[in-house]
DNA sequence: CTGAAAGCGCTTACAG
DNA sequence: CTGAAAGCGCTTACAG
C-alpha cells in the first residue's frame, strides 16, 4: 500500500508547521490564521487527497467515534433491522459501528465487550443475555458509557430502551378476548430475562382481569436447545386433544415462524380453527395463509433513542434514561372474531 | 472513565522498562527474558486487569485487526446472514468487523469506503453497487486489500466471491422445463450488474437450448423505485390475459417476497395455476401456501472464502482469487409437475 | 538478559 | 499570526 499523505507532508510542501495544518484542516482558531496560508494548506491537502488517520487522532483525543453493538445474532431480522437504524443514526453524528453477536452466551458477550473496549469504542449498545448483570455492573464501575437495548435488568440502574412488554402483551390478549377467544395458549422461552417475564406477566394479568382461569398447560416455556422441534411439539400439544386452545400467542418472531409452519403442517385454518398473535413484525407473516396480527416493535424509535442516549452518555451527561416504549398492535385477519361452536352450543 | 492501566503502570510497579513488559505480554524474545521477571510482569498485569490499547498498538504496527464490510443493506436477510458468517470467520483470526450499508448508492458506498479506510481497517469486503468500477479501480491503485462479495465486474481484475448465477438459473429453468412448464416468466431488476445479467442470460440460454422461443414480454426488469408496487404489477401482467405464463422465476428474495404476496392476492394456486422458483433462501418461503423451490446460495462458503481471501491479501499475498460458487437447487412443491390442460387438449 | 530512545500521526498548551 | 515541543500508549531496532 502506498503510504498515505500525512499532515507532515502537507506542512513540508506548504512550508509551515504541522500545527498550522492541523488547525486549518480542523477549522480551529481559523480567525487567527492568515487567509492565504490557510487557503494554500487546503489546496495542497485537496490535491494530495489528504485523509486524516483516525487512529492517530483517536490516540491523542481518546475518542474513536466508534460505537460497539452487541446483539444476540446479527442474522436475526430483529437484530439486523435495529443494527441498520443504529448505523444510520450513528452516521448522522459521524460515528461508525463495530458489531458482534453473543448468541445469548454470557462468555461470548463478555469476550465481545472486552474486544470492543480494547478497540476503544466510545460506548456500547448491548442486548445482553440472561445473567449478564455482573458484566454490566463491572462496566458501570469502570464508568464506560453504555445503553441496553431490548433487554434490561430491573436491579441495575442503567440506561435502557426496550418495549413495554407487559403492556403490549396485555393489549394483545385483551384483543383476543374481545374477539371472543377464551382458551389462549402462550409459547415463550424459559428465561429469567425481564423481557420475556413481562410478556408472560402481561398474558397472565390480562386473563386474570377478565376472570379467565389460568391453566398451566396453556403456557409453554421452551429451552434454547432445539427450538424448531420444541415449538412444533408445543403447537401440536396445545392444538390437539379434547380441549385445544382457540388462540395462540407467540412471544417472539422465531417462535412464530416455526409455530406457523406447524399450524400449516397440521392443516389448521387461521382464524377458523385457531387465532394467532405474534410479537415482532416479519416479512414472512405476509406469506401465511392468513395475515397475522402482531405487536409491532417501535424499532426506529428504539434504535434512534438508544443511540442518542449513548451519545449523550459519552458526552459525560450522567443522567440515566430508562425507556419502555409502547408497541402497536397491528390487527389483521388472524384474530378475526369467529362464530364459535362452543357459543352455538350454549 | 477511570484511566485504564497502561504498560507504563506495570513497568513502574515491577520496576522494569516498558520494553520488557511489552515483550513479555506479547510473548516475544521470551527465551531471553528472566523467568522470574516475566512471571512477575504477568502477575501484575493480571492483577491490574491490563488490557492493551489497540489504538496505540495499531498506530505503531499499522494493523488494526479490523475489517470493513460494505453491504447493500444490513437489514436485508441476505446481507445480515453473510455478515454473521464473516463475523464468525473474522473472529477466528481475532479480527473485528465494522459495517455499513450503501443502499445501492455509489455515493454512499464511496463515503463508507473512505470512512472505513480513515479508521484504518486492514481490508474491505464489499458488495458494490452498479457503476462502482472507478471506486474499486482507485482502491486497487492504492494497493488496498479488498474482496468483492455477491457482485463483481468482469472488466476489473479483483478478488471476488459470488454465485455462479448463470449456472444456477439455467439449472432452475431446465428443471421447470423438465417438469412440463414452457411459458416461463422472469422478474428481475433492471441493472447492468453482472449478477443480475448472468441470471437473465442463464434464463435465456436455457430457453434457447430447449428450443423455446423467447418472448420479450415474459421478462420484467424493474427499476429500483417502488419495488413492491412494480413487482405486484409485473406478477399481475404476467399471470393475467389470454396467454398467461405457467411458471415464474424471481431473481431475488425481495422480488419473490412481494411476488408471492401478489399471487396470494390474485388467488392463484401454486403450482396448479403457476409454478414458482426463487433465488436465495428465506424463512418466509416456509409460510407460503406451497413450499417454494429455490436456489440456495452457498452463504457459508461464500462468507468464509471471502474472508480468507481478504486475510491472505492483507498478508501481501498478491494472487487474485475469483470464485463463482455453485448454487443448489432445492426442489419443493412449487415446481411439481402438473397435468396441463394444454397437454390434455393435444 | 535489559533499557533508553525513536517513532507511529496526530493535537494542543504555551511561548513568542 | 505561527511554531517548537510534549505526549497519547504502544513497538522495536539497537546498544550494552
Amino acid at each position: 500500500m502506498t503510504r498515505k499523505t500525512s499532515l507532515k507532508d502537507i506542512a513540508q510542501l506548504v512550508g509551515v508547521s504541522t500545527t498550522l495544518v492541523s488547525y486549518v484542516l480542523n477549522n480551529q482558531k481559523i480567525n487567527r490564521i492568515n487567509k492565504q496560508v490557510a487557503e494554500k494548506i487546503r489546496e495542497v491537502a485537496r490535491s494530495l487527497n489528504y485523509q486524516p488517520n483516525q487512529i492517530a487522532k483517536s490516540l491523542k483525543t481518546n475518542k474513536t467515534f466508534t460505537l460497539g453493538l452487541v446483539v444476540s445474532d446479527i442474522s436475526n431480522p430483529f437484530s439486523s433491522s435495529l443494527a441498520r437504524i443504529i448505523e444510520d443514526e450513528a452516521d448522522t453524528y459521524n460515528y461508525t459501528v463495530l458489531f458482534g453477536s453473543s448468541d445469548e452466551k454470557l462468555q461470548k458477550s463478555q469476550k465481545l465487550i472486552t474486544t470492543l473496549l480494547n478497540r476503544q469504542v466510545d460506548g456500547l449498545l448491548i442486548a445482553p443475555p440472561e445473567g449478564a448483570e455482573p458484566q454490566l455492573a463491572e462496566l458501570q464501575r469502570q464508568g464506560i458509557p453504555f445503553v441496553l437495548i431490548d433487554r434490561y435488568f430491573p436491579d441495575l440502574k442503567t440506561n435502557y430502551v426496550a418495549l413495554d412488554n407487559y403492556g403490549a402483551i396485555y393489549t394483545a390478549v385483551q384483543h383476543l378476548i374481545d374477539s371472543g377467544y377464551q382458551r389462549i395458549g402462550l409459547i415463550t422461552f424459559q428465561t429469567s430475562l425481564i423481557t420475556l417475564q413481562d410478556r408472560k406477566q402481561g398474558y397472565l394479568s390480562a386473563l386474570k382481569d377478565n376472570h379467565i382461569p389460568i391453566r398451566k398447560t396453556w403456557v409453554k416455556e421452551l429451552g434454547i436447545g432445539s427450538i424448531e422441534a420444541d415449538v412444533r411439539k408445543a403447537v401440536s400439544d396445545l392444538t390437539t386433544g379434547p380441549k385445544p386452545v382457540d388462540a395462540l400467542l407467540f412471544a417472539s418472531n422465531t417462535l412464530a415462524l416455526y409455530g406457523l409452519q406447524q399450524l400449516n403442517a397440521l392443516h389448521r385454518s387461521v382464524p377458523e380453527d385457531i387465532a394467532v398473535v405474534s410479537i415482532d413484525q416479519a416479512e414472512a407473516y405476509n406469506l401465511f395463509q392468513t395475515p397475522i396480527t402482531y405487536i409491532k416493535q417501535p424499532l426506529l424509535e428504539m434504535g434512534q433513542l438508544a443511540t442518542k442516549i449513548l451519545l449523550n452518555a459519552i458526552k459525560k451527561n450522567n443522567t440515566i434514561t430508562q425507556a419502555n416504549l409502547e408497541g402497536e398492535l397491528v390487527i389483521r385477519d388472524s384474530t378475526r372474531a369467529i362464530e364459535k361452536e362452543i357459543m352455538l352450543m350454549n
